[in-house]
DNA sequence: ATGATATCCCAGTAATGTAGTTGGAATTGG
DNA sequence: CCAATTCCAACTACATTACTGGGATATCAT
C-alpha cells in the first residue's frame, strides 16, 4: 500500500508552487532545486499534472507552470489522483467491470478502503498544507529548514 | 497504494478458514484448492500469519491450521497488518524517528490517510464478510459460484 | 536574428520489489 | 513405517518503479 515517488514528489512540487504562488510561472529548474527532486524526473510527473488540469504550462524562456486556481480550491486528492492509482485492487477502479462484482465479499472491504482514503485526500487542499506549514515553522523561518518533506 | 497478493490471498485463505470453522484443522492444501493459490506460496502468508497470532497450527497428517478465535474477534485489520504494509509512506510506522516530522508537512497527510486505512479494516471482522457472504448468495447456494473474490 | 531558457515528448535502463518455485527437514496420525 | 502435513530458507522470473538521455519545439531578452 505504499505511494510512489510520484505522488510524493508531485504533492512536493505543487506544494513549492503554491508556496511561490506570487512569483508564477515557475520553473521546473526552481522546484526540482528546492525540492530535491530531478528535473528530468520532475517533467514526467508536471506532464501528468497538467494533463489531469492541475497546472497550466508557459513555454519558452522566462515560462514555467502556474497552478491552475488558487491554493484553497486544489485538494491533494486531485494531485494524488493524477499521479497515483489509489484504489487498494483495480476491481475498486472505475472503467473496471468484474461479473461476480456483486457477489464479491472482499471486493466491498476493499472499496470501503477506496473511499476511506478518498475522503481523506479530499478534504485536505494545499492551502491547509500552507497554514499548517506557516504555523508549524513560525511564520517564516521557514526558509531556513531543509528537509520539509518526507 | 495497491494492495499485494499477500494481503489479498491471505484474506481470501482466513475468509475459506472461517467458512470451514467446524472442520478445523483445515490444510493447507485444501485451502489452496478452494481459494485458487499455490500451496508453497500460501505456506509463506500463513507462516506470517502464525506469527502474527492470526491462526495456530497443528503438525503431522490430518494437521493443519485453526483460528485463533471466532470470525467475529478477528478483523480484516489484523489479517492485512500481518500481511501488508498499510503505511502508504515509511516514515508513520510505529518504528520510525524522523528529526524533521514535527515540522513536516506532509507527513501529516500520509498519517491520516493510514489512520482512514486502519480505522476502516480495524472495524471489518471476519463474521462480517460471513455474513455478508451468506446474504450475498442466497445461504448456501455459494458452494457453486466459483469466482468469490477478487 | 540569435542565443539562452524553457516546456514537451519519447525511448531506454538500472534498481527494486513482487510473486512465486524448489528442495528438503521435522512432526504426527493411521 | 508411510503418507500427510507443517516448517524453513534460499533461489528465480517477472513486473514495476524510478529514474536518465536525447532531441524537438517555443519564446523572451538582447
Amino acid at each position: 500500500m505504499k505511494l510512489s515517488t510520484k505522488g510524493r514528489y508531485g504533492l512536493k512540487a505543487i506544494f513549492d508552487l503554491a508556496l511561490h504562488y506570487e512569483e508564477q510561472p515557475i520553473s521546473l529548474s526552481a522546484i526540482a532545486q528546492r525540492c530535491d527532486i530531478s528535473l528530468s524526473y520532475l517533467e514526467q510527473l508536471i506532464s501528468q499534472l497538467k494533463k489531469f488540469g492541475v497546472v497550466s504550462s508557459v513555454r519558452g524562456a522566462q515560462g514555467g507552470y502556474i497552478l491552475n486556481g488558487q491554493p484553497k480550491d486544489i485538494t491533494v486528492g486531485q494531485v494524488l489522483r493524477a499521479l497515483e492509482q489509489l484504489a487498494p485492487v483495480d476491481c475498486v477502479t472505475d472503467d473496471y467491470d468484474c461479473e461476480s462484482s456483486d457477489f464479491c465479499v472482499t471486493r466491498v472491504i476493499y472499496q470501503k478502503i477506496l473511499d476511506a482514503i478518498l475522503e481523506t485526500v479530499d478534504n485536505i487542499t494545499i492551502q491547509d498544507m500552507i497554514d499548517d506549514f506557516k504555523s508549524k515553522n513560525n511564520n517564516g523561518t521557514w526558509i531556513q529548514n531543509i528537509k520539509l518533506f518526507c
